[in-house]
This record gives C-alpha cells, sequence and structure tokens, in this order.
DNA sequence: AATGAATGAGCCTTCATTCAT
DNA sequence: TATGAATGAAGGCTCATTCAT
C-alpha cells in the first residue's frame, strides 16, 4: 500500500467507524473514544482528520447529500413521470438497504447537532421535496399546490424507509414497494 | 396559592420548561440546570419530582401518547372510513399546532435515550400505523398488504407534520392539509 | 399516652432509627432521609431534636459510653482480679449481644466524623485500658508495664467482640469465652 | 524521565496521595478532589488509572493483603511455635511502623465501603487467624479450641497496633512488644 | 504523520439543612 | 410541636480536545 493510500486508509476507517457508532446510538451518544476504537487507531489520529466530532458527522451527512443528488440525476433521465417517481422511490429503497447505518443517521440524527447542521438537514429534506415538486410541474400536472403532493410522496416514501430501518427484521422489497407507493400516488388506493 | 396547588406549580413548571428545552436541543444537549433555569426553581427541587433526566422525558412522551390514544377514541366514532381518516389527519395536525414543542418531541428525539424509551417510541409510531390499519379493514377494503397502505397513510400525515414543525414560519392549514392527504390517499392525484 | 411521652418517643424511635442506620451501614452511608423513614417522622422534626447528623451519632456513643461505665463500677464490686476480669469480659460479651448494633458503631465507626468525635472515641477506649490498667495495679501485680498487660486483655475481648459482630452466625457464649480469655491471660495457653 | 516512567510516577503519585488521605479521613469522606490536589495531577488523569474511587482503595487494601500474606510466608520458616509468634508480631508491628497509614486504612476503614470490599476486608482478618490457628496445631498444642487461642493473640496484636496507631506519639517498639504478647500468651502474666 | 497521556470544563445526582405553613 | 417542600453546595464521573514525544 503506498502512504497516501494509507493515509486515505485511516481515514476511511474512521469515517466508518463513526457511521457505524452514530447509527447505533446517535450522535451524542457516540464518543470519540469508541470512533477510534473501532477504528483501530489513536486518539490523536482522529483530530488529524477531522476538526472535531461534528465534523465527521458533517461529512457523513455529506456523504448521504452526494447519493441523494445522483439518485436524482438519473431519475430526471427517465422519461415520464410515473417511471421517475418509481425510479426514486425504489432508488431510493436500495439505497437504504446498502446503506442502512447512513440512511439511519439521516433519518433520526435530526436534532442534537449545532444550528449550522440542522439547517444543513433541514436543506437535504427540502431538496428532496423539491426534487420531486419540480418533476410533477414538468410533467404537466395542474395542481393548486404541487409542493403538498411532492410532500405527501416523499412523506410515504420516508415512511417506508423508516420503518425499514427501525425494523430490519421485517421483509422488504424495494421494487414492490416502489411499486406500491407509486401506483397509490396517481391512483389511489383500490376501491372496495 | 394552597400547599399542594404550589406543588403542582412548581412540578408543572419543571414539565413545561423541560418541554421548551427538548423541543429546542434535544434530549442530550439539555441540561437539567437548565431546565431548573426556566422553571426558577432550585436544582434539587427537580429530583424532587422526577428520578432523573430521563424520567421527565419519559412524562412528556407518556403525555403525548395519551393525546394520540385520545385522538384514535374519537376518529372510532367517525362513522365512514374517509371521514375517519379526514379526522385522524386535521386531529393529528392541530394537535400539532397546540403542541409544537411536544410533538417535536416526538418526531426529532427518537434516538439518543436508553433502550426502553426508545422501543416505548417505536411502539407509538407502531401503535399509529396499526390503528389505521384496522379501520382500513374494518371499512371492507380487500387490500393485499392493507399494512402497506396504512403505512403510506401515516407517512404523508407524519411528513406534512414534520415539515410544519420544521418551518413553523409557513402558512398552515389543518383543514384543507387533511383534506388534501385524504383525497390523494382515496383518488390519487388529479389528472392533468 | 401523655404529651411528654409522646414527644419521648419520636426521639426514641429516632435515636433507635438511627442506632440501626449507622450499624448497618455506618455514619456517612447513613442518610437522614434513611432514618426519618425508619423512624415514621418527618424529615424536619429529626432537626427539632437533634443539632445535625453528627449530634445522633454522638448521643448513640454516649449511650455506649455510659454502658461501659457501668459496667466499670459494677467490675469493682468484684473482689479479686480474676474475678474482675472475668466480670468484665463476660459483661462486655453479653452488653454486645443484647446490643450488637450499638457495639458495631463503637466497633467500626471509628474514622469518618469530625474531630471531636474521633477524640471522643479514643477517649472511651483509653478509658477501657485504664480501667483494667489501674484493676491490675491495685491487685499487686508488679508489671514494668502495667498498660501494656492491660492493652492485651482489652485487646483479646475486643477482638473477640469484633469477630462475633462480624460472624453473626457463629456460636458464641459469653461465660466460656470470657473463662478462655481470663484463663489465657493469667496462665497462658496450656502447655502441650 | 521516559514517557513509561512519567505514567507510572502519575500512578504512584495518585496512590500515595489516596493512601495518605483515606488514612486521614476515611474512605467515604475522602473527596478525588482532594487526592487529585495532593497529588498535583488533574481531575481526569485520576480516572485514566482507577475505574472509580473505590477502584484506588482496593488497590491499597490489595497491597496491604500481599504485605500480610508475605508476613505469612516469612512467619513459617522459623522453626518452633514460640519462634513464628514472634516473628508475626513484630514484622506486623514494624510493618505498621513503615505503613502507618496504610495500616490504619486495614484497621479503620472497615465499613463504609461497598458489599464486596467489606467481604475482602473479612476476609483478610480471617486469613490472619487462620494461618496463625494452622500454626498453633502444627505445633502439636492439644486445645479445645484452637480457633479461639488464635484469635486471642492476633487480637493482642492487633489492639497493640491499633493504640500504636492512634497515638503516634507514644514510643514503641516492634522487638520489646512482641516479646511481650508472645510471653504473654504462652506464660500468662507474670505472678505477683 | 501518529500516538496516547493529560487536561479540566461540564454534567448528573445526592443530601444535610432550612423554613414557611 | 410537627411537617415536608425547597434549597444549593458539593461530589463523582465523562469526554472532547490538546500537546509533548
Amino acid at each position: 500500500m503506498s502512504r497516501e493510500d494509507k493515509k486515505r486508509d485511516k481515514k476511511n476507517r474512521l469515517l466508518d467507524a463513526a457511521r457505524r457508532s452514530f447509527a447505533e446510538k446517535g450522535f451524542r451518544k457516540t464518543t470519540v473514544d469508541e470512533i477510534v476504537d473501532r477504528a483501530q487507531v489513536a486518539k490523536g489520529t482522529f483530530y488529524l482528520y477531522f476538526k472535531n466530532k461534528e465534523s465527521v458527522f458533517k461529512e457523513l451527512v455529506e456523504l448521504l447529500e452526494r447519493r441523494y443528488k445522483s439518485l436524482r440525476e438519473k431519475m430526471r433521465q427517465e422519461k415520464d413521470l410515473e417511471d421517475k417517481l418509481y425510479f426514486f422511490a425504489k432508488g431510493y429503497f436500495s439505497l437504504l438497504e446498502d446503506n442502512r447505518d447512513l440512511a439511519r443517521i439521516g433519518l433520526f440524527n435530526f436534532d442534537h447537532v449545532d444550528e449550522s447542521l440542522k439547517k444543513f438537514f433541514i436543506r437535504l429534506q427540502t431538496f428532496q421535496v423539491d426534487s420531486i415538486k419540480e418533476e410533477i410541474i414538468a410533467a404537466g400536472f395542474i395542481l393548486e399546490e404541487p409542493r403538498k403532493a411532492a410532500l405527501a410522496f416523499v412523506g410515504m416514501v420516508n415512511y417506508f424507509a423508516a420503518h425499514y430501518v427501525l425494523n430490519p427484521d421485517r421483509p422488504f422489497s424495494p421494487e414492490k414497494d416502489a411499486r406500491f407507493v407509486v401506483d397509490l400516488f396517481f391512483k389511489g388506493i383500490p376501491a372496495k
């Protein structure tokens, strides 16, 4: 391993350890000691790569943000709204399955960090809703309040996600669930 | 004020102060010092009324739970499903408007407390979903997975609620929003 | 019960409760709350009868002191030294059997109280040794250091007492044990 | 001083400070603040070397135990019982003279610590008595209750020790005092 | 770059004592 | 005399961060 690789390695190990700890116990309950123990790195080393405890958290959230953004880029390439939303939901659920820890952080570590990070989080959520809203409008749907429709859709998706994260043992199928929420969104629940 | 009244008053002041602090900064970041400062009460007094910091928190969450349960009882008295769901959503939004702090605790202080409280929270969420699921089934809707429909509905409602709590300055109308989610749930978004 | 009796009753109940608590957990570990709980008396009442926590302790030790003193008075009435010492040892052991709690306080709560009480304790111990020393001298024994003989005797007696208190389940016979230490004191252990 | 040496030094300074404080005021009255002040070390450092306040105490008592045990080993090498007991008493007194603080802890901090430590203390005392008892039996003395003889001997020795610790200004001579208690044990006090 | 010993501010909790009723 | 709510100083312990090596 080259010197440069070794360096990246330590930082990655720290990010990895932090991600798992934050997911398990939340931001405040996680200690730097625990992170460095997990990463098999000396305590001082942590402060070589991160300004403080908050900054490693921020870096993880930014990672999540990048994934959200790339999800949106891909969603845009689908042609009609139904496909886009299906893609978004399925992509979101899959992202979750692959990154349960990260998702858990995004979903539940909302408060408890400093003001700037809180705003960052709100922006992240707003970003999701706005992306969907734009797609709805672009698709030509004439709604009094398109934002609300977006909110509702994202709400369903996130709640499915949250329940998935909280009940990891329940069966979960990204395709079927994405289908379900998209159908509901367009047609409502099937009549009796 | 009688001695007994004074006593009740002190406890209420503490509950009130705790509620606001938890809502502002979450459980871990809130200090007992801050709570007693807000309540204008000596530190020792806090421990006269609560076993420890966690127990005030628990008491607040139980308050929330009781409101949820009474909401369900009232919902049951409506006659058809549409009315029930409308009632639930509207009631939930109003409850929120009156108890923004409490709701904030319920929505965002998920992690960061001890294991028993976490389970309590999960139970609370499950309770909401199950209540709706039962109503859907009782109404005679034949769905492959009624739980998912309930999940989707509660998801929409909660997400509206969350955004309301996070953006307190945006206009918010319990009736209109409840109408919106119920319509969406039954009919999907209006066609172009 | 007369008014005066009632008063005495409360004070006695407090003394009693304190005695038991001090014996169980020592002076520092015992809380005033625990004492008043045991005595079934309000907290404020404690401070009606005692200046502070230390003073109830002092009162108990003084009780112990009075019993020691009366033991000495009785011992003096015996005619020869052997009888005196036998009487002292037996009396001490019996006193212990009847007042195990009090004895426990005397034996093990040595430190942990303020300087004045510590001196009081030392005086109490010194008193025992000196009483015996005087008797030895009065009996006409010519020893280079009569104090040491007294020390040795009191040491044996106290150690028997301590072991009795610490191992309450072991059989304990005041008469036999008193006989044993007195014989040892005068004749040494029996030859092989 | 090397890093490793510095570390050992800090721990030793803490042990030393703790020993003195415990000896002066007992376990409960001693504060961690006081210990770290004495050791000229930051408060956090204390918890680097000891799990909690109780654990320093335990470490000191274990030190005492090791000394007792090594005393017994040496005692065993003497050939006849009289020499053994003389050796034991003298060794104990000397140990005391060198470690007055430690001894003080052993003699007077009996209660006031948690249950496990209390048992540890009782074991320590029992250990002394049993050691002597075995020696008496091994020496061929036929006694109805050899344990009582051992108890009496240890009692004398400990009481001499206690008085020495409590009255540090009185002259104290390990050899003479050891001689005294051994003679008394074998022959009783000299006749008039 | 890497280490891990050292720091001390900050937090939760206990408890002896006071005081209004 | 009796009560028990109220107080706040004091103590044990944690943990993010620094710094000498």
